[in-house]
DNA sequence: GTAACTGCAAACGCTTTGCACTCCC
DNA sequence: GGGAGTGCAAAGCGTTTGCAGTTAC
């Protein structure tokens, strides 16, 4: 997971010349700090209540401003959630079908036939996205 | 990827109780025949000469019921469109991150990695999600 | 000061739903 | 013959858009 300061944060921001507000810099945080790859929804009703005046439609764009300049990955699932993970480096979401809930898994081993197969069809990637679908402990439980 | 003939077709339909319609095999068969996974639309737009009454409606529900069937696996993306695989096993998709086109690319030190990883985390797998985002020849050009 | 950003509400577009008609078994 | 499936149109709803007011720099 790449953890990014507010500092560097507002270096990057300012490289694009886009402003660093409260409302960006809070989701932002949330996104670090909750770690269940939550939706658009989820982080709204996260920071309602600190932020009473906060909008959907600024959650909405700032995620889509997080994407474009690569800090966070944008998940669409079946089930019509679009969730977001801050880490983008090579990892496997473990994805519960029932309930939708999503842990990381780091494993060498994924990483280094990643790089196997870059070299093996000559591209430069741009990113990627490995999810591995099961029955979460809860879900069995219920 | 897992052809399945008519016959085979027929007989899980019987199975669940389900009837095997004209509009669901031309929708099955158009999956198989195009190694592009389409999208609902494009699935839709392939099928109205030869079916000039078929419904948009009836293209998404036969969709959603092979998806249930195990047939075929949705791939939802961040553009907002959502493609339909009829490759259930495990494989990478090479998707351009700019047109959006979609290539199957098999892989056996990726099967075997899968398996370890399933291995290791005890778990009985659902299925499984591996995009591999780049650009491709044609945007490269462009 | 000013250009970028926010909040609000209206518009948009893909997907689902409801229902009468049709057709597979 | 009967119930599942289709086609059509309307409804639904998550997301985007437009714009006046606000804020970061």
């Amino acid at each position: 997971m790449i953890k990014i300061s507010t500092e560097e944060l507002a270096s990057i921001f300012k490289k694009h010349g886009l402003k660093l507000t409260t409302q960006r810099l809070a989701i932002y945080e949330t996104l670090l700090k909750r770690k269940d790859h939550p939706t658009t929804e989820n982080i709204y009703k996260s920071l309602i209540n600190d932020y009473p005046t906060i909008s959907l439609g600024t959650v909405y764009s700032t995620l889509h401003l997080f994407k474009d300049l690569g800090l966070i990955q944008e998940l669409n699932f079946s089930d019509g959630n679009i969730r977001y993970d801050p880490n983008t480096k090579v990892h496997i979401n473990l994805v519960c079908s029932k309930c939708g809930n999503i842990t990381d898994y780091n494993n060498e081993k994924v990483k280094e036939v990643w790089q196997l197969i870059i070299s093996d069809l000559k591209i430069k990637p741009k990113g990627q996205r490995i999810d591995l679908y099961y029955e979460c402990e809860k879900c069995k439980r219920d």
